[in-house]
DNA sequence: TTGTCGGCCGATCGCCGACAA
DNA sequence: TTGTCGGCGATCGGCCGACAA
């Protein structure tokens, strides 16, 4: 999973806390939210939360919705003495995304969103066309055929959209991010709430071992 | 589950062993077949096989695919004295079965089949054609535009036949059976072996209460 | 600037009889 | 008797500019 991808899909309200971080542990709160109970036999002493060390985190996506999520290990034992709150870093790479619309079968991209970060197109053309291919957060890719048209004119996604839109299964109401890093093009993709299913809950206590 | 539409979509090979059978349990058969090993904590002893008393027998489709399976509960307790063997009943109804051509979007029904199954067409029609009402396994209904008509003469199943192929996801190979009980036409589907996932083992061991 | 609409064109689907196995 | 083929008509998807918000 491309990190940078993830990122603009997870948005901005998203802060991960790096490792090494000291965090409390709410077992109640936990087990309000998941789906399946939490094993709670590792947790040394039943109390109602539990200081904790960040000791990994790890960023994915799943595979056929491309929701991305975050695994993050918490280690119960004692938590070291410094807790660097690592600041997050900004993307290095300009990004934008839109609303989902019908249009019968293509997509109307953003004019600030198609010039700053697909491919320029040669204006000088009376049609100008281009095919551009875009990344998933997998890194798998995809063409598209992209058209300056209309009066007045304006940026299109055409053949290749409704494959897309298929093979994510989106939905009106779904937003894409689009994102440029050193002339590659990625996507990533933000559905609307009724779009995906409740956000599950991933918590992986670490057992604690001898000492 | 329609238990006729069930035993004709087994096929005639199919013999379901009768409630109240003795017969032997092979814990190491049963395991090299089950994708998830089973639990063998309420068997008695570990022995080479278990005699076993079938305490019920019932029948299942799988509710995406159609696949017809039964679960066969055993009882390691002494087996009862006498142990009746039922003999298989006929089927009180005709049917018959026909392998899937493609026939750009239609269906070819074997005349023996259509004639003896399907309500009967009005022959003194020059263009005859009905809508049958057909019953899957799960009782769910189907309607079919069913005409006569060629050169030489022949029984199709045209309109709704498409959207039947694609919801049961048939493929170029599987079989149909199709039953006709007091009127009403039934439908139950045998797949082609690529067409259906390896054949699941579903063995359920009731716990041993006391006496 | 961009969402939506009707028009239009081409691809596909589905129904048909003609063959021949 | 029935599997397969080519034809062809209806339908649908997809691309287009014209508007107007």
């Amino acid at each position: 999973v491309d990190p940078r991808v993830w990122k603009a899909s997870a948005g901005i309200s998203s802060r991960i806390a790096a490792v090494g971080s000291s965090v409390y542990y709410f077992p109640q709160g936990h087990a309000d939210q998941a789906s399946s109970l939490p094993d709670f036999s590792a947790v040394p002493c039943p109390r109602a939360y539990v200081r904790c060390r960040i000791s990994s985190v790890r960023l994915h996506a799943n595979r056929s919705t491309d929701e991305v999520f975050a695994r993050i290990s918490l280690d119960p034992r004692a938590p070291p003495a410094a807790s660097p709150v690592q600041p997050q870093t900004e993307f290095p790479f300009s990004y934008s995304h839109a609303a989902m619309p019908t249009l019968g079968g293509g997509f109307s991209v953003p004019r600030f969103c198609a010039e700053s970060i697909f491919p320029p197109l040669d204006l000088g053309d009376p049609t100008p066309a281009q095919t551009v291919t875009i990344h998933d957060v997998h890194g798998k890719s995809w063409t598209f055929r992209h058209v300056y048209r209309g009066t007045p004119r304006r940026h299109l996604l055409t053949s290749g959209w409704s494959n897309f839109v298929n093979s994510k299964r989106l939905i009106s109401g779904d937003s894409l991010v689009f994102m440029n890093s050193s002339g590659k093009v990625f996507v990533g993709i933000r559905r609307t709430s009724r779009s995906c299913g409740p956000a599950t809950l991933n918590v992986e206590m670490e057992e604690k071992h001898g000492r």
